[in-house]
DNA sequence: ACAGACCCTACAGG
DNA sequence: ACCTGTAGGGTCT
């Protein structure tokens, strides 16, 4: 059965130079945005935890550079709260315009003849995003999408029908350690990410546990972003398996809303030798290793080659130096080899046959049928 | 410290 | 049409 739609209504943000959904939803940083071609909607599953932490469907569509609208299915939304959602979603507190003229043009030669290109850095569900980024090692954003639906599809719960496509949560870390095991994920195609998830999966249920907490979001919301240093915070995420530094910044920066994190990956790297000349010295690594002295995880975990090189882009960028990071990299890689095509993506999607486990009846949500304006 | 190994697969390139 | 090689938003041992 098709969910029940709202018509879509529009953002009340003019959104001109800020946001371009096409350079945000499917270029490596969000993993469930499914792009059906013939109309240019975009949508997923997500949780707005303040109001249920059952998921609901979200749909969007850019109909203008300045122009984002949005539709969505879910009982207990109402569209003030999407539309506060969305708002917090795309951080549209963050002017990026102004951003890229009073900051990084200031203090960067480089970004006088680079536009932002409506890239932005979104506000993500925490848990999702340590998962994502767990998956993405050494790996390709196609098959980290894959990969993100797989989980969805054979742990998740049944959200709804859109598109002629069964949509579900993004499993919570109960849902994969129950109903998942390593062999399942490996013949879903996570190779040796499969150990990883597994293992972060019931780490993270522990955890929870541990600190009289229900639910994921919460555990690495409390445990990272209350009063804790960004340095704690890492810290405390690369205590799982299959989180290095690099997952763990990208944590930080689009899970848990640190625009400062810079995560360096091969990419990061490369433009920082190439257009910003940075090399560390031996008496700045040493430095740096001192400093972790006191962060057994991180110091055990951490390249300080490329830590220096984060904090070398931190200093030149400042307040949103994730944000510099995120335009430079779609810059470099978005839109060549980063953008896996949208088309490629459904096409894979559709084509996908797993195992699907069966509905919770408590957590199905019985929706009536599609009303979906055209 | 530091290579190598690690799962898988979409692409090139022949 | 096949075939082989390579690299992909790293992490672990």
């Amino acid at each position: 059965m098709a969910a029940q739609v709202t018509a879509f209504k529009r953002l009340e943000y003019n959104v001109c130079g800020e946001l371009l959904l096409k350079n945000v939803l499917q270029v490596g940083q969000a993993f469930r945005w499914i792009l059906e071609e013939e109309t240019g909607h975009y949508y997923t599953t997500m949780m707005i935890p303040t109001i249920s932490v059952s998921s609901g469907i979200v749909i969007l569509r850019q109909t203008d550079d300045s122009v984002v609208e949005y539709a969505y299915s879910h009982e207990k939304w109402t569209s003030e709260q999407v539309e506060r959602h969305l708002f917090s979603y795309f951080r549209l507190d963050i002017r990026l315009l102004e951003v890229h003229e009073k900051e990084w043009k200031l203090t960067d030669p480089n970004f006088a003849h680079v536009s932002t290109q409506g890239v932005r850095i979104l506000a993500q569900e925490p848990w999702e995003t340590l998962v994502s980024f767990i998956c993405s090692s050494n790996n390709n954003i196609s098959r980290i999408t894959k990969m993100c639906h797989g989980l969805a599809e054979n742990f998740g719960t049944q959200v709804g029908k859109y598109c002629g496509t069964v949509l579900y949560s993004f499993p919570t870390s109960e849902q994969i350690l129950e109903n998942g095991t390593e062999d399942q994920l490996r013949k879903l195609g996570f190779g040796y990410r499969a150990k990883y998830i597994m293992e972060t999966a019931k780490a993270v249920v522990a955890e929870k546990k541990k600190h009289g907490l229900d639910y994921d979001y919460q555990l690495l919301e409390q445990m990272t972003t209350r009063g804790q240093s960004y340095e704690m915070s890492r810290e405390y995420l690369m205590q799982f398996t299959g989180v290095g530094p690099k997952v763990a910044d990208c944590v930080c920066l689009m899970g848990l809303r640190m625009d400062h994190v810079v995560p360096v990956d091969v990419h990061i790297g490369r433009i920082a030798k190439r257009d910003y000349n940075i090399t560390a010295t031996k008496k700045e690594l040493a430095e740096l290793k001192s400093e972790y002295n006191n962060l057994p995880i991180t110091r055990k975990k951490v390249n300080l080659e490329l830590d220096h090189i984060r904090r070398q882009l931190f200093e030149k960028w400042g307040t949103y130096a994730g944000w510099a990071q995120g335009i430079l990299f779609f810059k470099e890689v978005g839109s060549t080899n980063g953008s896996t095509s949208e088309g490629k993506i459904k096409k894979r999607k559709l084509e996908k046959t797993t195992e699907v486990t069966p509905i919770d009846d408590k957590t199905f949500l019985k929706l009536k049928v599609a009303k979906v304006e055209a």
